[in-house]
RNA sequence: GGAGGGAUACCCAAGCGGCCAACGGGGGCAGACUGUAAAUCUGCUGGUUAACGCCUUCGGUGGUUCGAAUCCACCUCCCUCCA
């Protein structure tokens, strides 16, 4: 068997209340891991609660990489999420430790895995001159001047998707281009073997029992404050990536006297179910995964087991 | 006891003689998606059929009508007001 020398990186994937970070923490009692959040919600400060972060003590004994990196005023893209999380495997790696990158969110897997198009990211300028303008025209005007622009993209990306409509209207703006001439090519994969483990659950009622209760676990530990706090900030609104969170989009809406109490904790639960069930379709769409049942009583050890023969075969070859 | 209001598919809710298998929303299911992804977008959602279609639905029973979720009578349950 040839030689591989790619470093080791482990990968933790799982829906949300699935008891992820626990297995995580208690994976690093064990190894030398060096952990890394993949969450597109975790990165942003102050949103604590209604994320179901780590608490404080927790993230002092067991430091995650990529938590609270941004304020929920900016925004944070899958391609800062690629470069950000190579940065902290290079520098676990660096640190004689194992990279265990933990988390949720599918599609920074995918682009740390396979690569990204080399383009650029949009400005808050740019993103908030094409909105302007949108809301001037209309996002289906937008889409017109998309089919001129860049046919190709315009006939993949529907008429009513405005968000698509802006990365590619802002593609070529920033660089002349039409986006699809320029999404042919990845960036390569990078040098790291990964070893996916996901935790799934057959049954998603238990899921749905958890996040229910959890949900209402986070009301009283006082997630509605701390919606009003980012609230009283006056710069925030509900069109930023943060505040379109689960959880927070619906506090948001009830805080405004949009929606009733009752109809606002089943949004937030139904919504919590719906991330669930994404996630777990793409976990499944996964398919080198190794997959555990995360209501099975003796997963965890099975996992201890699988990092410790996919660690000790790291030290053996290196 | 008297006077009104209401019962519609998994939930909420429109419809008030034919264009109704029944608007809309939620939920559910399926799917798309290369830089906002805990996002954005699409389709389906009574049964059956590849499809045309056929069958069973709008609290219950009966009636009026060529034709009813829609009109009438009675019954059941719920709500409000007056006693």
């Amino acid at each position: 068997m040839a030689l591989d020398k790619r470093r080791l990186a482990i990968v933790l994937m799982g829906p949300t209340a699935s008891g992820k970070t626990a297995l995580a923490c208690s994976l690093a009692d064990r190894y030398p891991l060096g952990l890394i959040s993949v969450d597109s919600a975790l990165v942003y400060r102050g949103l604590d609660i209604g994320t179901a972060k780590p608490d404080a003590e927790t993230l002092r004994r067991y430091p995650h990489a990529l938590i609270d990196i941004r304020d929920p005023v900016e925004s944070y893209s899958v391609a800062d999420f690629r470069a950000d999380a190579l940065a902290a495997m290079q520098r676990s790696s660096d640190a004689g430790k194992v990279p265990l990158l933990v988390g949720g969110t599918g599609l920074y897997f995918r682009a740390l895995e396979r690569g990204l198009s080399d383009l650029p990211a949009s400005t808050p300028e740019i993103r908030a001159a094409i909105s302007a303008e949108a809301q001037m025209i209309g996002w289906p005007a937008m889409h017109a001047r998309l089919a001129e622009l860049d046919p190709t993209a315009a006939q993949r990306i529907r008429a009513s998707d405005p968000q698509r409509i802006q990365r590619a209207l802002e593609v070529i703006e920033m660089t002349g281009k039409p986006l699809s001439d320029q999404q042919g090519q990845r960036r390569p994969r990078p040098p790291w073997r990964f070893l996916k483990l996901a935790l799934m659950v057959d049954d998603r009622s238990v899921l749905h029992e958890r996040i229910a209760q959890r949900f209402d676990a986070m009301l009283e530990a006082g997630f509605l404050d701390e919606v009003r706090g980012l609230r009283k900030r006056g710069d925030l609104n509900s069109d930023l990536p943060a505040i379109r969170a689960v959880g927070y989009r619906q506090s948001w809406e009830f805080l405004d006297g949009a929606v009733e109490a009752d109809t606002f904790r089943d949004r937030a639960i139904a919504a919590t179910r719906q991330l669930a069930k994404r996630q777990i379709t793409w976990i499944r769409s996964e398919l080198d995964a190794r997959c555990f049942d995360a209501n099975d009583a003796e997963m965890g050890t099975r996992i201890a087991a699988a990092v410790a023969d996919f660690i000790g075969n790291t030290t053996a070859n290196g």
